[in-house]
RNA sequence: GCGGUAGUAGCUCAGUUGGUAGAGCGCCACCUUGCCAAGGUGGAGGUCGCGAGUCCGAGUCUCGUCUACCGCUCCA
């Protein structure tokens, strides 16, 4: 079997209408993509399956859509006004390009006296920079420009005067959406803890460095469950979700050999969280990662009561007991688990002589199309064929393809992830069955067309 | 931002020392085909990334420019 490249992926994915690059038709516009009407059916297919079994199937979870523009007080809370901002600047002699804080605290830390230089301003940074005659650790020359501040936030303007005032930022996580709704979905709901809030929507981070396709993109959307609990039951929770997490991976068939859980040291520890998993997948450049599971412990809704002023305690109904809950975050990213659930699909198949054909095989859960509807020859079936197709499109994404060899159209099925292709034969019209052909297997097998539904529905599931 | 590579048909590419564009695959129609990329006939589709310059004449030479990809810097 052929290796999978990114280069082979992102060809298939742009012929085959999953994803194409954004704005093409002007150049483009760098690390954009577009899902095609196949990729927006994968992306569909993943985020439904999330929301079933986290929502839809969980006795804990309810869901939320939260408004990507947020009063910008929401950011100063959460510290990503503080935290997401970083102090670059550029070495003029070789052009390499430096966080200020950083270039002191590597720079004293080697001479053996390590500066805590996180959190000074700008002044202060350059001051020291210049003071000490620190070098660039590229060339040794000591020629810096000045501190450019540099935002992950994206910025826009709300109304029509583009002042600082209406400024504003597109959130850079789905979580605080979450957090600042907390209460009002507590009450109407009559949850109580444990209980967890679900959101899928998209989030936007200026990264200095996109790539590797869809992996790392500027606009990109999460999945994110943040699920609150009793204090001091919250490590219990977190291997709770841990588990459920992988579970649901698992069973859409991502291949076990391809994950890994990894879990991180104590001093590798954002300072909110307490505990923190990184789901890694391998990917063909390299393990990234794909889902991040962090106790978070109350440090959210706490930042939230203190700039606010709103109490965001619980009141357990039950022991009369006030308290500000902990919270375990599971979050993950759609298109980095689109482009996972994509590679682990991929297989390129080398038949006879130098012919190879590449079959995709995504869980009937994911695939586009759940069906392809086709006649065996086309002036006599077709109508037939297309009739069953109307019928059930009803139900399913199913596609109808009645051009070429009946071995051409299967592989051009095989080759986009459709898990069952079902042919209408000379025989159907007397015997009221088709032959339902399918895509792993390659198998064949004469099913009844009044049964087609159940015997599909029942193939799809997770 | 720096360095490298590249832009010709939907895709992969060819295009001789400059003489106003080709192939294969794919796609569409018709014929053929009775279950795993058959075959035949016909057809659609490109101001060669963009802009200047040299020249009688530029896909080809010169300069500029844009964009993408890879690497580096960076990623609370």
């Amino acid at each position: 079997m052929a290796e999978l490249t990114m280069d082979k992926l992102v060809a298939l994915c742009k012929n085959r209408g999953y994803i194409f690059a954004g704005s093409e038709i002007y150049g483009g516009l760098a690390n954009t993509w577009d899902f095609g009407p196949l990729g927006v059916e994968l992306k569909n297919n993943v985020k439904r399956a999330w929301w079933r079994k986290f929502v839809q199937e969980s006795p804990y979870n309810t869901g939320l859509d939260c408004a990507i523009l947020m009063n910008r007080e929401v950011w100063v809370a959460s510290g990503h006004v503080g935290g997401f901002n970083d102090p670059l600047m550029d070495c003029r002699a070789c052009k390499a390009r430096f966080r200020a804080d950083k270039l002191i605290e590597d720079f004293t830390a080697q001479k053996g006296e390590a500066v805590q230089a996180d959190g000074w301003n700008n002044e202060k940074l350059e001051a020291y920079i210049t003071e000490q005659k620190i070098p660039c650790p590229t060339c040794g020359k000591h020629d810096f420009t000045g501190i450019r501040q540099f935002n992950m936030m994206f910025k826009t303007f709300q109304g029509v005067n583009q002042d600082s005032a209406a400024e504003l930022y597109l959130r850079p996580e789905t979580a605080q959406g979450i957090f600042v709704n907390f209460k009002h979905s507590m009450r109407t709901t009559r949850k109580k803890l444990p209980a967890g809030i679900c959101q899928i929507g998209k989030s936007f981070r200026n990264e200095i460095t996109p790539g590797n396709f869809i992996f790392r993109v500027r606009e990109f959307e999460q999945m994110e469950l943040e699920f609150f609990c009793k204090p001091g039951e919250d490590l219990e929770w977190f291997q709770y979700w841990r588990a459920f997490c992988r579970d649901w991976l698992l069973s859409l068939g991502l291949a076990e050999k391809h994950l890994r859980l990894r879990d991180h040291d104590p001093e590798e520890l954002a300072f909110y969280s307490k505990a923190t998993t990184d789901f890694e997948y391998k990917f063909p450049f390299g393990w990234g990662e794909l889902w991040g599971i962090a106790d978070r412990t109350d440090y959210d809704l706490k930042q939230h009561q203190e700039h606010s002023g709103e109490s965001m305690e619980y009141l357990d109904p039950v022991t009369n007991e006030k308290f500000i809950p902990y919270c375990v975050e599971p979050s993950v990213g759609v298109e980095r688990l689109v482009l996972s659930f994509l590679c682990d699909a991929y297989n390129e198949e080398q038949l006879d002589g130098d012919d190879s054909r590449v079959v995709l095989r995504l869980h009937p859960a994911l695939a586009p199309f759940k069906v392809a509807v086709m006649p065996l020859q086309k002036n006599k079936l077709g109508d037939q064929a297309r009739a069953l197709y109307a019928q059930l499109a009803k139900k399913f994404m199913v596609d109808y393809d009645e051009t070429g060899s009946i071995g051409k159209r299967y592989r051009r099925q095989d080759e986009i992830g459709t898990p069952f292709c079902i042919c209408v034969d000379f025989d159907t019209e007397e015997t009221g069955k088709v032959t339902v052909r399918h895509r792993d297997s390659m198998e064949q097998e004469l099913v009844a067309i009044g049964d087609l539904v159940a015997y599909i529905e029942e193939r799809i599931d997770f």
